[in-house]
DNA sequence: CAACTGTTATATAATATGTATAACAGAGAT
DNA sequence: ATCTCTGTTATACATATTATATAACAGTTG
């Protein structure tokens, strides 16, 4: 598992760490039951404080990516979450933003939605190469 | 134009009238050429500081979709920012962290451009309606 | 017992967000 | 000229967020 983190991004650290273990997991390269690194081994790996490892940690757990054990460690869900009504609101939300902006651009309705499948795509070619 | 503010949303009431505004340019509910209520009379209306208002317009500014002449006020823009690279990047960005989400939890690459399409269609009907 | 888990607590610092108040310069209206 | 309206700038303040630093606790494993 490769953490590619921006220390100097506008996003925070610990929602870095969020989306680069989703995408993990969406690519396969974390499989469900595979164990996390600790959150000392981790933040010591990538020189970041303790608790910005374990603040991440926690929201993938509340959002049921990950199990955790006190003593065993973290480990990801072998019962992912499904499409929930909170992600399809979340999703619908930011979509509609850069969907208004990309009008605003005059990006076509074609463009978008390519990219939108060239992303998914090769997140699922991932999954298998 | 409405806006539909939310003050206890984690996201940042300037954010939240970068959105509206770019969805009113989207719609057309906002026009080219149109003129913007002054950061004064818009915090007056909607009960928040004039600083929060102008911190909206700035950003709306430098990313070319409002002109703003120091004496007349804030208009839309004639002349739109097309599809820039730094766009594309925040698009693809964004898209990548959505659709790694939407993987895990099961949404079909189907479900998910029925999405985008919806959406794209929806604001493209709103602009003539 | 020692080493490792996650967890909790406290403290500190920097940054982001939002408000409050005031002043400035330029344009237009009366 | 005076008044009012623009955006802009400055200062100050309060709060929340982000990140770090250090320490301790409880339970498991070797």
């Amino acid at each position: 598992m490769i953490f590619n983190l921006d220390l100097e991004s506008e996003v925070p650290i610990y929602q870095q760490i969020v989306d680069a273990i989703i995408y993990g997991i969406a690519t396969r390269q974390l499989k469900p039951g595979e164990p996390l690194p600790s959150v000392r081994s981790l933040s010591a790996d990538i020189g970041i404080n303790m608790h910005t490892v374990n603040k991440a940690y926690q929201i993938l757990k509340n959002d049921g990516f990950v199990l955790i054990h006190r003593q065993k460690g973290v480990m990801v869900n072998t019962e992912l979450p499904g499409v929930e009504p909170s992600f399809l609101e979340k999703l619908h939300a930011d979509l509609k933003n850069l969907t208004a902006e990309a009008i605003c651009r005059g990006l076509s309705r074609e463009a978008l939605v390519e990219q939108v499948q060239k992303i998914y795509q090769q997140m699922m070619d991932e999954r298998r190469g």
